[in-house]
RNA sequence: GGGCGCGUACCGAAGUGGCCAAACGGGGCAGACUGUAAAUCUGCUGGCUUAACGCCUCCGUAGGUUCGAAUCCUACCGCGCCCA
């Protein structure tokens, strides 16, 4: 196979749809190392595993020689999105959307290579600000209404007839702007931005240039197996969470996830997953297991992710009851004072968030210190040096007085 | 400008004068079990407390009617839809 054949393969894997397969070999075969285009927005600094997903493709055309082209929305952030609804658009003052943006690289490096050469961050206001009117209503001449009707979210509201704005039809004629401005070879994003990318198409060849090639990937179920990932919905794995918390995350996925993960959020070869999901071959524990230390590799390298796995093995399988690693200790004054009560001694850790709370907590059972169950919510407490409180699976900590 | 609706706990959603700390679902937490923080099953899910069928706070906000209000009335705030 000719490397522009491998090359294409490889950056299918994934894919939802490429607009076109053939204009994308077409590029490869040219030789040249191709512009690859990612929008973001700086509103949400928040990178999760969705996120990943378009990053990790952008990453291996960087790979293959190519180079990233970031697009910072700033102007776009800074006017704002009168919709309210469909497309809640905060408007954000210059210092925050410094502040995001910063944040934002901080965590996509994570994933991309940022080495010079290999990454262009380029911020929109840099051309858009400096548009006329006149040149907005050439580029508005260039779209017809019907195109922009047949968006899904525009053509639903119509029939909903819930309103438009009409500076609505503005932002993918805007991001398709910058994709004319920066000469993007191919441009990335997930499903629910294919219109957009494609208005770069279509404004692109209005402008006599070469279109860019649309590439869409799927966006990324969450960690509850329904939703998709998203920091509001909290079914998501942010890159920045250490070893051990990543882990855990993934193990606690619906098995039936397991294969779309494996897909989307790692490089093994086909043949391998579907070796590792046949449960006849390997068991359903197992292969959570190496789904998960392959993620958090990426993340903490190799030896972070074997002790993530074997702590939580330790902690969690066969009963568990194993410690933590980094074993928090949390020192109580008041114990210093002779017995405390149960109940209070475990608000006084942040481990309930009432009495009522801990009391539930303790009358379930959910309550060890030192081993020893509590289950008498009046119970008091006298720790001479330190002891070690559980509460629930999850929660444990190591108490001193001081 | 006119008309009509709606606002209940983390979320969704019942409840239209006392039996309401408020059904039900989701989520969350805990327990059992296990193959894991999966699945399944069970319990809990406003706060305080001398732990009691005690007290306090609570159904957008502020008043009012009533022995008694999430439920009725008035005003205000917020949201939505329709007409102009």
């Amino acid at each position: 196979m000719s490397d522009v054949e491998s090359h294409l393969q490889q950056l299918s894997r994934g894919v939802e749809a490429i607009y076109s397969l053939e204009e994308l070999r077409k590029k490869l075969q040219s030789g040249k190392a191709l512009r690859i285009k990612l929008g973001m927005d700086p509103t949400a600094p928040d990178i999760h595993l969705g996120h990943s997903v378009v990053l990790r493709k952008l990453r291996q055309f960087q790979d293959l020689g190519h180079t990233a082209v970031l697009i910072i929305g700033d102007y776009t952030a800074r006017i704002g999105d009168p919709t309210g609804r469909d497309t809640t658009r905060p408007v954000l003052d210059e210092a925050a959307i410094l502040r995001n943006a910063r944040t934002y690289l901080e965590q996509a490096g994570r994933v991309l290579d940022t080495s010079p050469g290999k990454i262009e961050v380029r911020h929109n206001s840099e051309w858009l600000s400096k548009l006329s009117f006149a040149d907005v209503l050439r580029l508005t001449g260039m779209v017809t209404v019907q195109q922009m009707l047949h968006r899904e979210n525009f053509k639903l509201r119509m029939e909903q007839q819930r309103e438009i704005v009409l500076s609505e039809f503005m932002y993918p004629i805007m991001q398709a702007y910058d994709s004319v401005v920066i000469k993007s070879d191919v441009e990335l994003g997930g499903t629910d931005q294919t219109f957009n990318n494609l208005m770069g198409r279509e404004l692109m060849s209005k402008h006599d240039m070469a279109k860019q090639v649309v590439m869409v990937m799927p966006i990324l179920v969450g960690l509850d197996g329904h939703e998709k990932m998203s920091k509001s919905k909290g079914n998501y794995v942010a890159v920045t969470e250490p070893p051990a918390e990543m882990f855990g995350k993934i193990m606690s996925i619906p098995d039936a996830l397991m294969s779309n993960y494996f897909q989307l959020l790692t490089a093994l070869p086909p043949e391998r997953i579907t070796s590792i999901l046949d449960s006849s071959q390997t068991h359903p524990r197992d292969a959570k297991d190496i789904l998960g230390r392959v993620i958090v590799e990426e993340f903490h390298g190799r030896e972070g992710a074997e002790l993530a796995s074997a702590e939580f093995r330790r902690r969690f399988s066969q009963g568990g009851g194993g410690l933590p690693t980094d074993l928090e200790t949390k020192v109580v004054p008041a114990l210093a004072q002779g017995a405390m009560g149960m109940l209070d001694l475990i608000c006084a850790v942040g481990f309930a968030t009432s009495k009522s709370d801990a009391r539930r907590l303790v009358e379930q059972g959910g309550v060890t210190l030192d081993d020893q169950k509590i289950t008498d919510p009046k119970a008091t407490v006298s720790v001479a040096g330190e002891g070690i409180l559980r509460v629930g699976k999850r929660r444990v900590c190591k108490i001193k007085a001081s």
